[in-house]
DNA sequence: TTCTAAACTTGCAGTCTATGCAATAATAAA
DNA sequence: TTTATTATTGCATAGACTGCAAGTTTAGAA
């Protein structure tokens, strides 16, 4: 299928170093707090000069709430937008998708979620980097509404306003599950399931306030 | 009705300060960009000590965005939580009663505007403000459903996770309306207008997608 | 009016964040 | 081995921000 090309000493020194620059500053701000932790102690524990530190994160904040995800697939945004169902469900399927840099790392997530109860400000900056997509991501929902409303097609300033409406909806659907993913630490669901539960439950309370 | 006590000299000043800044603020950013301009460039405008500066506002870029709003009154809260009707809609009038501080100064309200047309990222910046008093809106929200939803005050957890959703979502409708009202410089109509609107089209929306 | 307490402004020193640039070191490729 | 590319680092510098102490201004009482 695709090239499995095996990444050269380079890459795997860069992805060494990326990672080590994450884990220092999360460990050190676990311990001793966002505030008293600077940028020369997440250099000097992650062996590099601080000086390299900005050529891996803009800032101490980035470092700490990772890479934002990806954009879904073509293959992905193709299936999503000739679906019918719920529309909400498909974007919720398609966040699903987004891959994120330190999926699989036990370590790292741990880190993040208590990073994540502990500072609520910095899950509001981790939705900023879903925010960056956004734009794709309104001009997708639009092209799945086109096609399931044939009227708001129609109307494409209304159409317009109507999938950046949606789109909102379900990014506080993103934000909804990361604060549940976040509340308790012992909890051993991971965010996928979150994300699901948080899209199955908007699924369901919008029957409840449309019914009125 | 209100004691309508006449501000002191300190307090006028205090005032006329506030606002020369985040005027200062708002005009050379808009001439110049956001990154040219230094806190000593705008308090040289605003005639004030660059240290007076940060007495006044914690950054530059809490100068440019203002105060946040303030907490809907005790009463207004009691009409929401005893109204029935549209739970989103309900939120959006209580919305609607969030006095923020420049709200009549016009000249303020079209620089920012433009403002938040020049620099999106300082609109979700805008939103952390909202955050603000995110809680407090939850747990009004949660005794609404309470008292509407009979069968969701048996179960605190549930409550909480709904009650917390749904805000999530009027927020992402406040965020539609902000988008809306920034779009076009020309438009006339006020952020009010727009936060009715993006209600009123969500209700919709709601309903549209539940039919489903 | 005068005096005193409180609140506000300011300057100064110092820390931290962030960026450009040039030199050096490490890796890749020929 | 040689050369080219890319990464790391140190250095210099600008800007953001904070604590502290000294000086001003306002409020309120005597």
């Amino acid at each position: 299928m695709t090239d499995v090309v095996e990444p050269g000493l380079r890459e795997r020194k860069r992805l060494a170093t990326h990672r080590a620059i994450q884990l220092a500053a999360l460990k050190l701000v676990h311990e001793r707090g966002l505030d008293t932790v600077t940028i020369d102690d997440i250099s000097r524990m992650a062996d590099i000069s601080p000086r390299t530190f900005f050529n891996y994160f803009p800032s101490k904040e980035e470092a700490l709430v990772g890479d934002g995800p990806s954009f879904p697939s073509d293959e992905a945004i193709e299936i999503f937008v000739s679906r019918t169902g719920s529309l909400l469900g498909g974007i919720g399927d398609l966040m699903l998708n987004t891959a994120t840099d330190a999926l699989h790392d036990h370590e790292i997530i741990q880190l993040r979620k208590a990073l994540a109860a502990d500072y609520p400000h910095l899950t509001v900056l981790r939705m900023q980097t879903f925010r960056a997509f956004e734009q794709k991501l309104v001009a997708v929902v639009a092209r799945r509404m086109a096609t399931e409303f044939p009227d708001l097609a129609a109307d494409p300033i209304r159409l317009e306003s109507r999938s950046a409406l949606v789109t909102q909806v379900a990014i506080a659907a993103v934000h909804h599950a990361w604060q549940n993913w976040a509340r308790d630490p012992l909890a051993s669901e991971t965010l996928a399931d979150r994300l699901a539960e948080s899209f199955a439950e908007l699924d369901d309370v919008l029957g409840s306030l449309a019914a009125h």
